[in-house]
DNA sequence: ACCTATTCATAAAG
DNA sequence: TCTTTATGAATAGGT
């Protein structure tokens, strides 16, 4: 239809291809929705040029059709992408509940939960895993401690020395003051107010 | 096209409805090869006849298109069932390592694994937690020990008041023989034989 | 985007 | 369903 028919190969020019390929989207898509009505057809379409644009016709819902094709087509036929993911995130899922729940059960049992389907060896074993936790617990508290101290100790040390550097200090002035006091008492002041001040 | 034009409404005559379904769905699969090939566009079609059976074109694959217009289209626009399961498994599977990896870091702690990252506070609070386990084990533990001595000292119970009733029949046989002598002193040897045998 | 010559699709009938 | 045929629809190429 048209001036000259055409070859069914891939059009060359890129302006023509582009103009053809809009009026024959254009023609498929009503020809679509004329098929749907006239013939009470369910019909979905899904075009994409060769830009990457999208267009799409569906007479009844897009995902209603393509999940109805899935059911009946797409399914039976050989490797299904999404059944395998669909297995495969089943038995993640599965996997993923059941350590989940040895975890939590052991958890309990550490607690000093749900024991009662537990024997005289497994509690023996537990409780055994606990006095070894506690153990470590108790030494890591130690070891906070002791850290502790030796922080205090070290400040307290600081601390002394600082002092006994401004006692010097003090004496020193002290001296001074002695020696010159035709200067009067004002540079004792002086350096009690640097001291304040710090 | 045709011998008169047609409305675009429902074909009322079945026949005739089935007949043009038949052809125009064969004209739109025609449509859609020659756009894909014309135009090098990616096409996709869905048909479903009104009773039911299924036809398709895909230019390249269908299930390679889907996903493409899943992903241009489908997902930012309404429900669609699929990617609403896969983001509620998705986030199921989040949840379920988050959990778990929660319950891995407790368990730890409660075996004295990791603590680096722990304060005072934590660990006092988890040396408490474990001493109520250890407690509530070692009463279990207590409660096991004393139902078995409960048990046993049933048995011995149940022992002991048999031995007083054989101790008595022995000696009621032990009477008999000393009485009646001259049957010999058989019957205390076929007892013994008895009780050996139980 | 519009026009028109031409081809195509298809309705109706056999 | 297939063929034929008359006719309306779609569209290629040009403007």
């Amino acid at each position: 239809m048209g001036r000259g028919k055409v070859e069914l190969k891939r059009i060359e020019n890129p302006t023509s291809r582009q103009v053809t390929f809009s009026k024959r989207r254009n023609g498929l898509l009503k020809k679509s929705l004329e098929l749907s009505i006239l013939c009470d057809a369910e019909v979905a379409i899904l075009i994409f040029s060769p830009s990457g644009k999208a267009y799409q016709f569906a007479s009844h819902d897009m995902n209603r059709t393509i999940a109805r094709y899935r059911r009946e087509v797409g399914f039976p036929l050989s490797s299904d992408q999404r059944s395998v993911s669909m297995e495969f995130w089943k038995t993640e899922i599965e996997e993923l509940k059941r350590s989940a729940n040895l975890l939590e059960t052991r958890l309990k049992h550490l607690a000093g939960e749900d024991l009662s389907m537990l024997g005289m060896k497994e509690l023996k074993q537990i409780e055994r895993q606990i006095k070894t936790g506690v153990e470590r617990i108790r030494s890591r508290k130690r070891r906070i401690m002791s850290e502790n101290i030796k922080l205090l100790k070290m400040k307290q040390k600081a601390l002394q020395e600082e002092n006994s550097r401004l006692q010097k200090r003090l004496h020193e002035l002290h001296d001074d003051n002695v020696s010159s006091r035709a200067s009067g008492k004002n540079v004792y002041n002086a350096y009690h107010a640097r001291v304040l001040q710090k």
